[in-house]
DNA sequence: TATGAATGAGTCTTCATTCAT
DNA sequence: GATGAATGAAGACTCATTCAT
């Protein structure tokens, strides 16, 4: 922070650096209550560049918005790999998604609260990047469905609304590891598992699930 | 909208009057973004009088969630009969919610997104509610694993983050189902006894959970 | 202050209590700081009734200083004897001047600062008791000079003057008997008549001021 | 007044012109009467550039007391030559006291009644500067009473008295200076050094004060 | 005699945004 | 590539004052 005033930078590096002082204002205070003069400041640069490069509050806040959801997907892509069986999918890529989330707590806050708490330019940038989230975990679930045999027909809505308590629980259970004191990202993830593979009842008769390798 | 100017009502009354209009604005436009004259026009009353009676923005807002949790919280626990076994009163409970929050969503706004955005006299209110409905849940789970018999000692943080991770996914869902057409709210407190109490796992294997009456 | 909720008083009574009240606040916040609910609220009634009786603001400000304008000069009158020597009387109204500002700060301060320093309905009302006193102390010197025959005619800006820098020096000796702590009335009478009376040299010369009786 | 608008000043200048507007606002109005609006628009500034520079009204408030009492004493300070005898420079720095008083009398009426008469950040600052003059006040009555030998010893609470009487007419001298027309800042120092350091008694006598140069 | 209910008008303050260099 | 100077517009909050009872 506080970044010591290095004069005449290239655009695309001053550029990221005004993100990163956006993106940590916007988290801490919201979108509202940060101010263009605050994110100027800690970005070491004076308003009327801010503006020249980002053109406006908006446009800012959006910038940041499409930065950290890119971010956030392209974590959560890299920790899966595509072949192994869902569920050890899923695994790495709660994992993964703990992680990042853990490492960029402002980011997070962008993301989960800011962006959705204000009104339409924003909520939906966030909502494509959810929407691809449930889309993954959705297709997940049907494959692991028809791999199963047994129940090839889960209907459609009823998928969609699995997914999307899957993921409502990850996004939850985020807040809740970055709060307690010492729950690692590792626990996290396990913590989910247990609870949208097995189920409840499974875990109560004994049967707790266990990552495959 | 626009309340017909009913001029000289006892404070009480204008007082929920206020409130009414004050969870409305925050709920669509978000704490900062609502201003004290469009809730007291909308609530149709000077601004002076808004200020008379709940002193201050800040004051309002914290009205406007003490209000609204206390409601939410009476909702559901008038829908769960305690005597009932662990499962049913979970089932029961989520209904309940699912329908509170439907027929309430700028609550719901206020509770889940606008106060949780904004600094710390706030967040604690909703905190508040929050810790007493995951409690619930806790004991709950706590309750129907002794009466399982089989795995009497499911360790303690471990069933914290399952509770957390339920009411995470339920509080999800809310929003899903406010959203996506036609999505009722018994289907939505289905939906999640089906990915919580069953889990993937089971309903996979075709074993889904049924409501036991 | 605090005055215990008596129903149904008096008129006279009711405004000699708004009249108390509207000189403590004034006094302690000054004209514009001190508003009419707090006023009300110290007098312990509404604030129409303040209204009804005193009609606004500023004739309430004004009732105050003419109050106390009057009680203040009527103390000193009570304070002096005509018969005695010109310096003696002198001394007299200065204790009684002395005592009274000291028994009555917030009166003081409505007369000698708030009532000042807001324009014109009000400075003139202290005005004319001050140049009550002023032509008092005017008269007072004219006559000991006379007696003194020495020097028949001083000059009437000249005396004019004079008896200007006494009342000042006075007004200014009252705040600060009222702050220095253990300064009595007493001495700060005897400080100003030796001062004034016999001057800083002949203080020097080691004749400083007695009073003759 | 109404200053010509000319755009674009460096912020010293433009910080002089908002502390002149204010001084002339506050000295006319009083703290609380006076309106950041009229100040600006008398600055020839928008409001926003006032709060930019000055910070708030209270700061600004602030800064008009401490530039006008630091030019008072300054120009106190310029009049008196520290060499000459006690009663000389007592003279020299009541001229030179009246002639800066009539020819600022807002800054005069900002320093001693509108700043002495809102509450404690403001009569600090205007205390301090008083303690500096009767400081000096004082120790020209010491030097002098030791000069003349007889009366080596004056109380010390006696001599801070005199000092405060002195000081308090010449403040209520200053206005009377201004307000009675054709007196002029010589004559106001001769009658006050004539009350002062002869006093009444002997000016009765005859036996006024003289300049000794 | 006395008051609970209500408001028009104004004040301080902040903020996103631009101009001229 | 970069900034010091400047503002229109709006928002939270307060206050003297009145109406209806």
């Amino acid at each position: 922070m506080g970044a010591v005033k290095n004069k005449r930078m290239p655009r695309a590096v001053r550029e990221q650096q005004m993100l990163d002082a956006a993106v940590h204002t916007f988290g801490q205070r919201g979108y509202r209550a940060a101010s263009m003069d605050e994110i100027a400041e800690l970005a070491g640069v004076s308003k009327p560049l801010v503006y020249l490069y980002l053109n406006s509050k908006e446009d800012l806040f959006t910038a940041c918005i499409r930065r950290e959801a890119k971010a956030l997907t392209a974590a959560v892509r890299a920790g899966v790999r595509p072949g192994l069986p869902a569920d050890r999918q899923l695994w790495d890529g709660l994992t993964a998604f703990f992680t990042h989330t853990a490492q960029n707590p402002d980011a997070w806050s962008v993301l989960h609260l800011q962006a959705r708490t204000h009104g339409e330019p924003f909520a939906a940038e966030v909502t494509a990047m959810r929407e691809e989230i449930v889309a993954f975990v959705t297709q997940l679930i049907v494959v692991a469905a028809r791999a199963a045999h047994r129940n090839p027909s889960l209907p459609e809505r009823e998928v969609a609304g699995l997914a999307e308590a899957l993921v409502g629980a990850a996004e939850s259970l985020a807040a809740w590891a970055n709060t307690a004191p010492g729950v690692s990202a590792k626990q996290a993830a396990a913590t989910l598992m247990n609870f949208a593979w097995a189920g409840l009842g499974d875990l109560m008769e004994g049967r707790p699930w266990a990552p495959s390798a």
